[in-house]
DNA sequence: TTGTAGGCGTTATCAG
DNA sequence: CTGATAACGCCTACAA
C-alpha cells in the first residue's frame, strides 16, 4: 500500500465510500493532487518542493492541480520529517513594558519576511515560570530569542546546546547576543551634562540581577571618572514608574544636580514625584532616562534619554537565528553592537548650584 | 515491522548498530521508553496520555523510565495525528499601537494558562498583506483571533468556515466576537460633559472603514441627541498623534467647547497642537479620548478618556476559542459585551462660553 | 524522470 | 491489560 489515503481512492467505489475524501473533509494533500494529475504522490512532493527534478510537463500539470485544489503543504507533516517548524519563539519578561514593543515588532517583521512564524511568551515573574514556559514551547520551535531573561547563565548555556538561542540585552559566555553599545550614548550624555555645568550626578539603578542594569551603571561610572564628575548610585529599585517615584527622597538627600534613571519608566516616576513636591525639572533637577519609550516625548517636560534600538534588536536577533538555521547570510549585519544615542529633550538644563532645594 | 526504530533496537547487536539511537542523537521517544521499561511503544503512549488504562505497575515503570530519559512527547508528531497544534494565532494591525498591548498580553496569559502557545503577526497595511499572513499561519494553528482586522466581511466569514475565528472590535454576521459596550462609557461621558456645561461637542472621527469608529460615532450621536447636545463630526482622520494634531484648525473653526477624539492618540495630538497655539486645555477646550492607553495619564494635562479593556478582550477571545476547541466552559464568561467606563482626569473642565478663542 | 517503500513520533483500533 | 499494526501528510533513498 503506497499512501495512507490512496487506497481508499483507487477503490473503484465513488462517493459511496464515506471514508474516502471525495468531497474533502480537510485541506488537500499531495495524494489528492497526485490523483488529479495522474502521478505518484512522491512525484508531487518532488515537483513542489524540489523544482527541476521532474519534467516540465509533469511539473506544470502538478502545479495546475495544486492550484486548483488550493493546496498548501501541511507544515506539521513537513516538520515531523524535517524537524523544522519554521517557527521562532520570543520570550520577554513583560509584554506591556514599552521596551518590549520594539523588540516584538522587529522580530515579527524579520521573521515573517522569511516566512517564519513567531511565538511570543511572557516570563512574568522569576526564572521558574520562564523555565516552564520555555520547556513547553521549545519542542515546537526552531530557535529561541530571550529578551532580558531572568534565567541563570548556566541554564542559558544548557539551553544553547539543545537549540539555537540568541539573547537580547544579556551576555553569556558562548551564546550569541544582540547588545547595545551603551558607551556611546553614555559618553554623549556626560558631555551634555558636563556642558550644562553638572558636576554631581545620581544613578537610579534598576533590578540588582539585571545584566543591562549592571552595564549601564558600569559605563556611567567609567565615563563619570573620565569626565571628573561625581556619581552616586541609588538602588536597586523596581524598574517601574512606582519604583522611580519612590526614590525622590533619597535623591533629594543625596543632593545631585542631575539624575540618570535606569530606564524611562523610573525617570517618569521620579519626575512625577518631583512635580508633586514642587521640585522643578529641569530648573531644580535634571532628569535622564534610558530606552526612549513611547510616552517619553509626550510627557512634560519631554524626557532626555538614551535611545535603545528595540526594533533593530528584534530584527537582528531573528536574523542571527535564521543564519544559523538556514546557513544564509542575512542583509542586516548581525554582528557588532547596536548603537545607542542621546536624545536631548527638555528634562535636562543648566545645573542649579547646590542641587535641588530640599 | 512494528515501529520505525524498534526494528533496529530489537536487533541483538549492541552499540555497534550506529543507526540505532543507543546514545540518543535527539530527544527520547516512546520507543526509547518502551525499550527501557520492557513494554510495547503503544503501551507507553497509553500510560502517558490516557492514564488509568494500564495497570498501575506498568504505568509506574513507564513513568519512571520517561522521567529518567527526560521524555517530552513530541508535539509535532502528536499534532500530525490529532490535527491539533495547541497553538493559537493573534493578528493585530499594528503591534506598536498601544491599544494592541493589552490585547496581546491578555491573549498570551489566557493561552499559556491552558498550555497553548500564541503566534502573533502583524497585518501591517491593508487587507492583502493580512490575507497573506493568515494564509501562511493558518495550517499551523488551531484557531485565529483577529483584532481590528481590515479584512472584508466576506473573507472573514469564509475563514470562519475553515477554522475557529474570534473577532475583537469588529462584528460580522455569524462570527463570534469580543466587543465593547460603548454605550455605557459614552453616556457617562455625556453626563460628565453636560454637568460641566458643555453644549456643543465635536467628534474627531478615525478611519472611515473602521468598525469601531463607526460604533463610537453612532453611540455619540444617539447619546448627544438624547442629552440635547450639539454634535459635529470632523473627519475621517488618521488615528494617530499626527492625525489628531492636524485637526486643530477645523476644531477651532467649528467652535465646540469640548472635543471627543476617536482614540487617545488623536486626543494627544490635538492637545499638542492646542498647546502650541496657546489654546488651553481644559480652560479653553475640553478634550476626551477613547482607549486609555499607556501615556494617557502621564501627559499634561492627564487625559479624560473612555477606557477599553484590552487585557480582558484578549483573554476572552482566547477563552472563546478554547471553548470551541476543547468543549470546556471557561471561567471568564465569554459572552456579553465588555464594559467601558469613563476615566475622568484633567483634560475636561467647565465649558468656556463661546468655545475656544479663535 | 518517475514509482516504490519506508520512516518521522504519536495515537487509535483491533486483536489477543 | 497489553501488543501489533495502521494511519496522520510529507519527504527521500533506492530502484526501475
Amino acid at each position: 500500500m503506497s499512501g495512507p489515503v490512496a487506497a481508499d481512492k483507487s477503490a473503484s467505489e465513488p462517493p459511496v465510500t464515506a471514508a474516502g475524501r471525495l468531497s474533502p473533509p480537510g485541506p488537500a494533500t499531495i495524494y489528492d493532487i497526485a490523483q488529479l494529475a495522474g502521478v505518484n504522490p512522491s512525484t508531487v512532493s518532488r515537483a513542489l518542493s524540489t523544482p527541476g527534478r521532474t519534467s516540465a510537463a509533469t511539473e506544470a500539470r502538478i502545479r495546475a492541480a495544486a492550484a486548483q485544489l488550493n493546496f498548501r503543504a501541511n507544515p506539521i507533516a513537513r516538520a515531523l520529517h524535517s524537524g523544522r517548524t519554521r517557527t521562532l519563539a520570543l520570550i520577554v519578561a513583560d509584554i506591556t513594558n514599552p521596551v518590549a514593543f520594539g523588540i516584538v515588532r522587529g522580530a515579527e517583521q524579520a521573521a515573517s519576511a522569511r516566512d517564519y512564524s513567531l511565538v511570543i511568551a511572557e516570563s512574568q515573574e522569576s526564572g521558574e515560570a520562564e523555565a516552564g514556559t520555555i520547556h513547553r514551547i521549545l519542542p515546537g520551535v526552531d530557535g529561541l530569542i530571550l529578551a532580558t531573561t531572568r534565567l541563570p547563565s548556566q541554564r542559558i548555556i544548557e539551553l544553547g546546546t539543545r537549540t539555537p538561542v540568541v539573547l537580547i540585552n544579556r551576555a553569556v559566555e558562548g551564546v550569541p547576543a544582540v547588545l547595545p553599545d551603551i558607551e556611546r550614548g553614555v559618553s554623549q550624555l556626560l558631555d551634555h551634562l558636563g556642558a550644562l555645568g553638572h558636576s554631581s550626578i545620581a544613578f537610579l539603578s534598576g533590578p540588582a540581577d539585571s545584566w543591562i542594569n549592571a552595564r549601564r551603571s558600569e559605563h556611567l561610572m567609567v565615563a563619570a571618572v573620565r569626565a571628573e564628575l561625581e556619581l552616586v548610585e541609588i538602588g536597586p529599585n523596581s524598574p517601574t514608574i512606582t519604583g522611580g517615584r519612590a526614590t525622590l527622597r533619597q535623591v533629594l538627600a543625596a543632593g545631585p544636580t542631575a539624575v540618570v534613571a535606569f530606564n524611562d519608566l523610573m525617570a517618569i516616576g521620579l519626575m512625577q514625584a518631583a512635580a508633586s513636591e514642587g521640585v522643578r525639572v529641569p530648573g531644580d533637577l535634571s532628569v535622564v532616562g534610558f530606552d526612549d519609550i513611547f510616552a517619553s516625548d509626550l510627557i512634560t517636560p519631554p524626557l532626555t534619554t538614551i535611545r535603545a534600538q528595540g526594533v533593530s534588536a528584534g530584527q537582528r536577533a531573528v536574523d542571527h537565528l535564521l543564519e544559523r538555521l538556514e546557513g544564509v547570510e542575512m542583509e542586516r549585519a548581525p554582528t557588532g553592537l547596536l548603537e545607542t544615542a542621546l536624545v536631548i529633550r527638555e528634562s535636562t538644563g543648566p545645573a542649579r548650584p547646590g542641587g535641588a532645594p530640599r
